[in-house]
DNA sequence: TTCAATAAATGAACATGTTCAATTGTTTTT
DNA sequence: AAAAACAATTGAACATGTTCATTTATTGAA
């Protein structure tokens, strides 16, 4: 039972399933923004969901797990509007700039849970969850890998590097510059991003000398 | 009291305070290899210290501090090492290569204590050893500034990139392959330096097409 | 040396994530 | 409809990180 298969069905315990892991969800998603992760505890969200300890576990592997849960919705729908907020034929930095935006300002609005999430995600390799979660990570990076590609066809980039390793050099630089800003108090949306291009822009320009002596 | 105060004096009291840190590193850094960071229990690390389970306490904040309470002095004995192995008015990727090489060779020989150790180190803020671990990394990120700095000085980077930034994107770039690097199944030192080394010589190139139509 | 003051060590008690044998609910078969 | 098969739920029991009131050890003063 993975959880594409809870909701599944018509049946009365297909029902039951589908509308648990809704509250299950519901639940733990208040809980920890309210609280934080390490706060909140499983007997409290399964009080909220209305279901006893036991049951969460049918629904998450384990307490991180539920972090995923929660999340894997979301990053469903982000990449959705990221990968259409993308503008053709524009310059490189644009395009992943306008990728990663809708990213920042989603976990602009709930810093401490991405926190939780962030650290969680360093290899979360077990759980239900992981298998979805990675695969929205390598679609991302394959998103990237491909505007690499268009803009070096069209001439934009210089050709000859491994796309699949420029890829992940941004996604990288990515993840890096967002903990970056995370670690900050107060940290704004349009300085985060700032601070993102101009990486973006640096590795773009190089960091060589064309004068090259 | 903080860990750079046990061991001082020489009264009786300061040589039993340091002999038991000792123990505690010690049985720490045994089981953690051993059985791996997860599947080791406090109570078992109390037991081959020979001291009580409270005792752990005095000497780390929590569990995940005592990682770091072993990982500290390592970290500042690679940082010596890695410091002295970069070679002067070479290429500026030689540099950054040599700074992180001992860091590979080093993590090469405990991957499993490397992996926890990554997981945790995100958003570490609190717990005794936080302090000099945080201090280690912005060591790290200012030695590589410096080198920024002379590399442009010496027109060998092209001027005008802001140190600092260009430093935290190159400790970024680090951090990424590395995960990747131990995400792998049974990482070589080679494999894994050579991705980092053309991550760097991307990063020094750059992207753009020089014909910049 | 004796005594007070301070520091360190102790482990029982507690808090909380996780497991699992038993129970309950649902579906399929006859 | 009754029975059998299957799936889901339950919460007590367990495992383990952490706290803290109590005890023990060390130091410095009288």
């Amino acid at each position: 039972m993975t959880e594409s298969d809870i909701g599944t069905g018509t049946g009365r315990r297909a029902r039951n399933k589908a509308d648990k892991l809704r509250r299950i969800k519901e639940s733990s998603y208040e809980l920890f923004s309210e609280k934080g992760y390490d706060q909140t505890t499983m007997r409290e969200i399964a009080a909220r969901a209305g279901i006893a300890l036991g049951t969460i576990f049918t629904y998450a592997s384990d307490k991180r797990d539920l972090l995923f849960l929660i999340f894997n919705d979301r990053q469903d729908e982000l990449r959705r509007v990221s990968f259409a907020a993308i503008p053709e034929n524009a310059p490189f930095g644009d395009q992943i700039e306008a990728l990663f935006t809708p990213f920042y300002y989603h976990f602009y609005t709930e810093p401490a849970f991405t926190r939780y999430l962030l650290r969680e995600l360093t290899f979360f390799k077990n759980g239900i969850q992981s298998p979805r979660f990675q695969e929205g990570r390598r679609s991302i990076v394959k998103r990237i890998r491909e505007l690499v590609e268009e803009a070096t066809a069209s001439d934009r980039l210089t050709p000859g590097n491994p796309s699949q390793h420029v890829a992940e050099m941004i996604f990288g630089l990515y993840q890096s510059e967002l903990r970056l800003w995370l670690s900050g108090d107060n940290p704004a949306v349009k300085d985060g991003l700032k601070r993102l291009r101009e990486a973006f822009d640096i590795l773009i320009a190089g960091l060589a000398n064309p004068r090259g002596d």
